[in-house]
RNA sequence: AGCGAGGUAGGGUAGCCUGGAGUGCCCGCCGGGCUCAUAACCCGGAGAUCGGAGGUUCAAAUCCUCUUCUCGCUACCA
């Protein structure tokens, strides 16, 4: 072991405030909240960003609607996006906003180093234009020849604008995917990149005159950044440029995305790094997407779910529990309330809940002292948590907890304690206890709250990684309520 | 069209890379045990020619070829 502390910079996505957040904004920041807990439960320092994106035309659109000032809607969004995460128990440390000076600042400087570097030009962008929503589309994005949003027609433009040369960064690019091969993430998603890739690149035009809800390019200052490009940056902007805090956490370990974006963030972003000479993430990996009963969630359907109440349903532990547990990180899944109350029922009220009552209920009526040998530790596999957490198999580390969690109440039903008292009860009860304990610990980065209270009912503190092995019990019993109350299906 | 992923018991999955008895898990179903516990827990059982065809091999869910079906992505769209 070493006695340096690791370092872990994990990241979100920054949302896009033209709407408040569902279940698919969640899913990112659960599933990021709880890498960034497990390394913390490390002992490593860690550094987990969140924020909000909040430039754009959709957005100064969707301000208009509402018939609010854009500055004053903006404010109110990203208030919601963070109230949101602070409800969903997100341990971010950082929320960056792209409207923010110190974001500005940043991509001024990583604008200017990319300039220097020779990678930007004058150019002009051409494409399908659509007057009344002022947008332009590319081939792909029209809708039978029309305006993919208001289905009016789009007519050929050409407009001025600034280019990144992507293209000079295609043979770097593809040597950084072969010599770290962890980088794109899931494994299935890195051949379509890599393919794509070597099919070559364009260059990327990376302002626009049009919008004015944006950054000024400090180039020329008449066009302004275009968002992506833009947004891209904050990862770095919350940290600042070449500051002690890059020092420390740059490059970042993880960029949690939608697969929707990883082109994004597996291709432009690191290109982009390259330009200003700054080493590129270590990992961005894809996550799948959510359908809702068997359909694809969206507004025109009405199916769009609210974490939020959600949560406030079934408990913020449950659906963040059923988040992991439901799917292999990477792959898409379908959420639905009666798979989640299944998963309630069976598996954290049935399984966990009943496990940690059934044992403190005898517990509480023993008064002699805890103590014993060690028979329920073979079957916990942590090696196997510990390899599958750094893996990023949420699923399977969940899963691996659950087995030794079947294997405690299997050991209940063997030894039969109630028939039990004195030494054998006290070694019984020394196991179960303990192995409370560590489930505790192995389950507070997935259910805080939940471990939370399990610590209180066997009176311990938090633990960490170091202190889910089995060792002596000092806790102090107090059993209260079910962890997990079961819901009428 | 190109590229990618996938088709394993009623449903959902793991296994496939690094071939070795269909081996496992969850839900559902049937039977039993237990009574500490949230009608919870534990055990047992039924149920799959591993999409189809061919090939390699002593041996294929696993490797190769073909075929069929499903789904995703295709760059300035968060």
């Amino acid at each position: 072991m070493t006695a340096k502390k690791e370092k872990f910079y994990i990241t979100t996505p920054i949302f896009y405030v033209n709407d408040k957040a569902h279940l698919g904004h969640a899913y990112t920041v659960i599933v990021s909240d709880i890498i960034a807990r497990w390394h913390r439960l490390r002992g490593d320092d860690v550094f987990f960003l969140t924020g909000t994106d909040e430039h754009g035309e959709k957005i100064v659109k969707a301000a208009e609607e509402k018939r609010e000032d854009v500055k004053a809607f903006v404010e109110k969004l990203a208030g919601t996006y963070k109230s949101c995460w602070k409800s969903l128990n997100i341990s971010n440390d950082d929320f960056i906003r792209t409207t923010e000076k110190r974001h500005e600042d940043v991509v001024f400087k990583f604008i200017e180093a990319m300039g220097k570097n020779g990678d930007l030009y004058k150019g002009e962008y051409e494409g399908w234009y659509c007057v009344p929503d002022e947008t332009f589309f590319t081939d792909l994005q029209l809708k039978d020849g029309r305006c993919p949003v208001c289905g009016r027609e789009v007519q050929r433009l050409k407009e001025e604008s600034y280019f990144f040369r992507l293209s000079k960064y295609q043979n770097r690019l593809l040597e950084y995917y072969d010599n770290n091969r962890e980088f794109l993430s899931p494994n299935f998603r890195s051949t379509e990149i890599i393919n794509r890739v070597k099919g070559g690149l364009k260059d990327l035009s990376i302002t626009r005159k049009s919008v004015k809800w944006g950054i000024p390019f400090p180039i020329d200052r008449r066009h302004s950044i275009y968002v992506w490009v833009e947004a891209l940056i904050n990862y770095l902007s919350a940290l600042g440029w070449h500051s002690e805090k890059e020092e420390l956490f740059w490059p970042a370990d993880v960029h949690m995305v939608g697969k929707e974006i990883n082109w994004f963030h597996s291709v432009i972003w690191p290109a982009m790094l390259f330009s200003a000479g700054l080493e590129p993430p270590k990992k961005v990996f894809a996550h799948g997407w959510w359908t809702v009963d068997g359909q694809k969630m969206s507004k025109s359907v009405g199916n769009v779910v609210d974490p939020i109440a959600m949560s406030g349903k079934y408990s913020v532990d449950a659906l963040r529990y059923f988040l992991v547990r439901e799917i292999p990180l990477g792959d898409d899944g379908d959420f639905s309330e009666k798979a989640l109350g299944l998963r309630l029922n069976n598996e954290l009220a049935a399984d966990l809940g009943n496990l940690a009552y059934r044992v403190l209920s005898i517990a509480e009526k023993f008064d002699g002292s805890i103590g014993g040998e060690p028979e329920l530790e073979a079957s916990l596999e942590m090696e196997k948590i510990v390899d599958d957490m750094q893996a990023l198999n949420l699923s399977g580390a969940i899963e691996t907890v659950w087995r030794y969690i079947k294997a405690c109440n299997k050991y209940v039903n063997d030894k039969k304690p109630w028939e039990l008292k004195g030494k054998e009860l006290s070694n019984v009860l020394y196991n179960l206890l303990e192995s409370l304990r560590i489930i505790s610990i192995l389950i507070s980065p997935f259910m805080p709250d939940t471990s939370e209270k399990l610590n209180l009912q066997l009176g311990v503190g938090h633990g960490t990684l170091k202190d889910a092995k089995f060792g002596t019990f000092n806790g102090k019993i107090k059993k209260g309520e079910y962890l997990f109350r079961k819901i009428e299906p």
